[in-house]
DNA sequence: GTCTATATGTGGATAGAC
DNA sequence: GTCTATCCACATATAGAC
C-alpha cells in the first residue's frame, strides 16, 4: 500500500521517544522512589514541558503500565536460564534469576511484584507480558516434570518473600537472600514427591 | 505533686483526641488505599479544620508513624497465640495468626509490612513496638527450641510471600494462603533438623 | 492551647494558540 | 506535537481569634 512507509515512520518516531520516556522515567524512579517520580522532573530531564507528556501517555498511571511492560520485557530478555537437569536444578535456576533481577533494580521489582502505587493496575495488554515473563520462567521446570499451579504458587511466593524482606528491611544486604538455597532444599524435594500421579496413559483406541 | 492532676487531665483528652484521629484514618485508608488518605479528608471527617491537625501530628508522616504504632500494637493485643507443643504446632499458630491479622485489614499490612510510602520510615519508639510485637510472636516457638534468627527470616520470609502473593495478585481470594499448611509441614522439619547442636555446658567454675 | 482563616509551593491535568 | 496559561487538589506553614 502507498503511504504505509509514511505511517510506519512516524510510529517508529513515536514509539522511539516513547521508550526514550519511559526510560528516563526509570532513571528518576530510581532516583527518588517509584511513588517519587513527578511529571515535572521527568519532562525537566527530557527538555520539554510537562503537559507535552500527555501527547505520549494519557495519565501518569499510563505511563507507569508502561514502564510495567517494560520491566517484565526486560526480564524476558535478563540472562536466560539454561535447561536443568533436576528439579532442584530448575527451580535454583528460576529463583535465583529472578533474585538477580530484581535485586539489580528494587524499584523495579516494586512496580512488577508490589501493588503499591494507588490506583495503578495494569493493563490487559500490559499484563499480557507479565503472563508470558511467568511462563517462560518456569518453561525449564515445566520441561521436566508436570508440577502443579500449587507448586509454582509456593515457589514464587517463597522467592517473592524472600526479595521483600531483604529490600523493605535490609536494603543492599544479604540477610534474607542468602537463605535461597536453604529455601530450594526444602521446596524441590516437596515438589518431587507431590507430582500428580502420571494416570496410565489410555490407548487412543481404549474405549471401542 | 500539686497540679500534676491538672497536667495529667490535659494528656488523657489529647491521647484521646490523637487517638481518634488515627482511628479515622485507619478507616479512610481502608476507603481510599494507604497513600489515597489525605489530610483533608481526613478533618473533614472529623469535622474539624485541616490545620488543626498540625497541632496533633507535626506532619502527615508522623500521622503514619502513628499508625505504624498502632497497628503493630494491634498486633500484639491480638488473638494471643496459645502454647504450642510442637516446633510445627508453634509455627503454625504463629504464622497462621499474622496472616488471619493481615488478611482482616491489607491496607494494615501495607503498612505495617511493606514499604510503601515515599519518605516514610518508622521513628525510633514506633519501630520499638514492631520489635516487641516480632519478638513477642515468636516467644512460643523460641519457649520449646533454640531457634536460630535464620529459622525465624526463613518462616517471616515465607509468611509475607504468601500474604505479598494474595494481596496483590487476588485480593480476597484463598489461591495462596491456602498453601500456609503446606509450608509449614516443610519448614517445621527444616527447623528441627537445623537447630545448634547444644554444646555441653561448661560447669561455672570451668575455668578456675 | 486549639481553633479559623489564609498563604505558599508543588502535584496532575486540561485548554487553546502555534 | 509542542508550547503557554491555567485549574484544582494537596501538604504545609503562619497569623490571629477565642
Amino acid at each position: 500500500m502507498l503511504g504505509n512507509e509514511n505511517t510506519d515512520w512516524r510510529a517508529d518516531r513515536r514509539a522511539a521517544a516513547t521508550a526514550s520516556i519511559v526510560a528516563a522515567a526509570w532513571e528518576l524512579a530510581r532516583e527518588h522512589g517509584l511513588a517519587g517520580l513527578t511529571l515535572r522532573d521527568l519532562a525537566r530531564r527530557l527538555g520539554m514541558a510537562t503537559p507535552s507528556l500527555y501527547s505520549y501517555f494519557d495519565s501518569k498511571n499510563a505511563l507507569y503500565d508502561a514502564m510495567y511492560a517494560d520491566g517484565w520485557r526486560a526480564f524476558i530478555e535478563f540472562d536466560p536460564q539454561p535447561p536443568a537437569a533436576s528439579i532442584r536444578d530448575a527451580i535454583h535456576g528460576g529463583v535465583e534469576r529472578w533474585v538477580r533481577f530484581s535485586l539489580a533494580d528494587p524499584v523495579r521489582f516494586q512496580l512488577l511484584s508490589l501493588r503499591t502505587i494507588p490506583g495503578f493496575e495494569p493493563s490487559e495488554t500490559s499484563y499480557a507480558v507479565a503472563q508470558r515473563a511467568y511462563d517462560e520462567s518456569f518453561a525449564v521446570l515445566d520441561a521436566i516434570a508436570p508440577v502443579t499451579q500449587e507448586h509454582k504458587d509456593l515457589i514464587t511466593a517463597v522467592a517473592s518473600g524472600l526479595l521483600n524482606q531483604q529490600l523493605s528491611n535490609e536494603p543492599g544486604g544479604t540477610r534474607w537472600v542468602r537463605l535461597l538455597d536453604d529455601a530450594v532444599d526444602l521446596l524441590a524435594p516437596w515438589v518431587a514427591e507431590t507430582l500428580p500421579k502420571p494416570r496410565k496413559p489410555r490407548s487412543r483406541k481404549a474405549k471401542p
